[in-house]
DNA sequence: CTGAATCCTTAGGGATACTG
DNA sequence: CAGTATCCCTAAGGATTCAG
């Protein structure tokens, strides 16, 4: 912080930015699966269940061009494309497995925490929360 | 597949769900803010710039729900309503704030791998990408 | 196999106005 | 002060189709 006030939202964007990132519901596994090695699209495709090709594509370019991953194409017909990380995705994946680690080992904690609170209150939370499920949930 | 596998839609769950919780763009850094002490419902507003007040109370409620937060009335007049993190909140905190202290660090690291992508290839993704930008910027 | 392009739905978030 | 309640809009993500 400098002389007074802090600038907060200086320090600020670049974890929002990065935390925007690795949370959009796919990052953090694909990180996870490549963790243990290259994989090809297909491998990653099919390790990581329920993403659509189109997001995968979109969440590796993401990722390569922010350096966390790399993308080797093997010139053969049909082509063979790997995913990697790279020694900045490796450092980016410790914290990040730290916090997957803590979601596993404290996923019943939260959900006891849930519905406890849902007791205590009305379940979700507008009270008003009609019946509500029609939701096309995404197969793929 | 059966037997043989590690279920592993099954471990991803819980964590996309806390990715996706704290990836929100405004948790972390709520968090963040707690951690040096328990605020009050517009100290915390002032400090996060830029959240907006149904924002704030939306995030707040989820991670009072999830069992990070405390919530306590102070049933004077006009109200005084102060947060603060649980113990399982503090817990959170310490792999979150790791990730955080990584984005503070790397950020110049991925911009740079990011201009360095856009050079190679063309600017954002799709080359196409139009030279939008009528987006309604939120001030509040 | 590895994508790109399109279309469509929904959830997240912002602005604003109002209340105990 | 600390919210609720609306309205509205965009971006993320899914389904599907096409191509090198």
């Amino acid at each position: 912080m400098k002389p007074r006030g802090g600038h907060i939202s200086d320090s600020c964007r670049p974890i929002s930015e990065i935390l925007s990132r690795i949370g959009d519901k796919w990052t953090s596994l694909i990180i996870t699966r490549l963790t243990e090695g290259p994989l090809r699209f297909n491998e990653l495709k099919r390790q990581v269940h329920g993403i659509s090709q189109k997001v995968l594509t979109a969440t590796l370019r993401g990722l390569e061009r922010d350096g966390f991953i790399e993308r080797r194409v093997e010139p053969t017909v049909p082509p063979a494309v790997e995913y990697s990380l790279t020694p900045f995705g490796r450092e980016l994946a410790e914290p990040l497995m730290a916090l997957t680690r803590f979601a596993l080992v404290n996923s019943q904690r939260m959900e006891a925490a849930r519905q406890a609170y849902d007791e205590r209150n009305g379940t979700p939370f507008t009270e008003a929360s009609k019946p509500r499920r029609p939701m096309r949930l995404g197969m793929n």
